[in-house]
DNA sequence: ACCGGCCATACGCTGAGCGTATGGCCCCAC
DNA sequence: GTGGGGCCATACGCTCAGCGTATGGCCGGT
């Protein structure tokens, strides 16, 4: 109805001529907006000069609907009903799926986000969430989730992206090997350890390399197939493991976890927590990415004197 | 419909949504609206992320609604329909009914008003103005006009005032008159002549008196019972009459009167543009009372150097 | 006579909504 | 294959529509 819009001379003005004209008040349409009575009677009065009419006659007991204002009222009070109607099915439709799907590794899940999800909950007691969950190095398509984790730039592309984190990795192992064993670079009676993550697809000679020093010793090393699993081991003591700082962060300002060498590498990269375009942006998708956002600063906050 | 405010993001929201899937681009909309393209695109991305879903999906060829797009779509337009056809319906009685009553003196109307009345009806070509014409003093109520010229404080109570020129009176005749009989308060070899309006209610001593000099001659007067039939007969030379500069400031600014006293009786009243609160405070009675208003303005400036 | 509750209006403040600039993408004509 | 046109999306900065506060006027109840 291209004609509406200029009929009236704001859109909301007919919000609050109904409200208005149902509550019997200013002030009581008023509190029903959250605003003050004399915001309501200047809509009122600029809805009425603009048509040339009263819609109200005035009282100390309130508003009373003339003639021309009860037609009004009538039709807005039909129309609107008839599109909150509609508004209410496609919001009860949302309501009752507020499953979020999440697309993480197994590793930040377990070792970042399980620690936390109790709070989680408790700042978004309406979500369910459910997770795709990656072995190891976040890749792949990730569809029909609500966010996922991947690195950019990557080959998902008809999609949100908002930076996360950025793509660090420190040598880390439990406090009691760093004592009993010594760091990566100094030297040890025993061959340190390495505790590995097998994925075929992934160079970590790019990762390994530059954190080996000059008398780096001979090492042994155990694969895993699941890098979760890794961290876990090294947590156990097992020995020495590639830390990527978005899946240890909570570790390492914890304690469970120390570096195990004073190198290490950026890669100038970064994680980003991503949505898709085929699925509907919602508010709820808005408001986690900000609260994994705020958590993850918090924990490069806390143990940044470790990464120096 | 108390929800509706709150399911939607702004009240806005709707007219731009229900534009955009009916032109099918968020460029036409625009247009529609007298906004640029950015302005509808943020508003229905805000309203897709306030319900959570998408109501289009994106193509260079434009916009196309997805089914819960449609579904909003039928609703909107359906509820929309339904109040257009209201408003349009009052809209249209308004039109036809583009009469403004007003209700003032003859002397303003016929010395005053009729003058530039071919540049009201300039400025106004839609307006029908009918009179409630007062003999003299203006009172009385005026109950069903637009507006009306009354003094305040007075007996109507339920209106809207707007001031719109202070009550100042001078004695006013013609220049041939002041040519040949001198002002009222030189001496003159026959006795000056007052021009009266008979009204028994109002005291026109409290006027006549501090225009009276010390060497005013005694005087014959003449009676007339319509004050535009006193500024008249002025005008025509057979007298001085009290000038209520409300209604002879035109003949004042055009020289068909001159003060025929240098001195002045202002008593600190005003006359107002009166609405009364049972009729409709239309747009084009606020655009009279304005005109009006610049017109009367620029007359007393035009003949100040004669009220001084 | 006073108080409470209604609506109306003037004044000053501010953030929602806007335009501009720009980027990305797709389709069509040459 | 390339360039241009037209679509939508987003960042940045601006401004005035809409707001709250203060206040006034009025009416009804105590």
């Amino acid at each position: 109805m291209a004609g509406l819009g200029r009929l009236i001379p704001s859109a909301r003005s007919l919000l609050v001529f109904e409200a208005a004209a149902r509550c019997g008040s200013c002030g009581a349409a008023a509190r029903e907006f959250n605003v003050t009575q004399p915001s309501v009677s200047r809509s009122i009065a600029q809805l009425e000069t603009h048509l040339g009419l009263l819609l109200f006659t005035r009282s100390v007991r309130g508003l009373v609907l003339t003639e021309e204002g009860q037609a009004l009222y009538r039709a807005v009070g039909e129309g609107f009903e008839r599109i909150e109607g509609a508004l209410a099915a496609i919001v009860a439709a949302r309501t009752r799926k507020e499953v979020v799907e999440l697309s993480f590794s197994t590793a930040f899940v377990t070792h970042w986000f399980i620690p936390r999800m109790q709070r989680f909950y408790r700042d978004f007691p309406t979500v369910d969430l459910r997770f795709q969950l990656i072995s190891g190095t976040l890749r792949g398509p990730f569809g029909n989730v609500d966010l996922a984790m991947r690195m950019q730039p990557g080959e998902n592309t008809d999609c949100h992206a908002w930076e996360f984190a950025p793509e660090l990795v420190v040598p880390v192992c439990s406090p009691a090997y760093l004592r009993d064993n010594g760091s990566l670079e100094e030297g040890c009676e025993t061959p340190h350890t390495l505790l590995l993550f097998a994925d075929p697809l992934q160079d970590f000679a790019r990762y390994w390399g530059p954190l080996r020093g000059p008398r780096t010793p001979a090492s042994t090393s155990v694969a895993f197939s699941d890098y979760a699993v890794v961290v876990q081991a090294a947590m156990n003591g097992q020995g020495i493991a590639l830390g990527w700082v978005s899946a240890v962060s909570h570790a390492l300002g914890q304690g469970t976890l120390v570096p195990a060498s004073s190198r290490r590498v950026a890669t100038g990269r970064a994680y980003h927590l991503m949505a898709p375009r085929t699925r509907p942006l919602k508010d709820v998708t808005l408001a986690i990415r900000d609260w994994l956002s705020v958590e993850m600063q918090a924990d490069i906050a806390r143990i940044s004197h470790l990464l120096a």
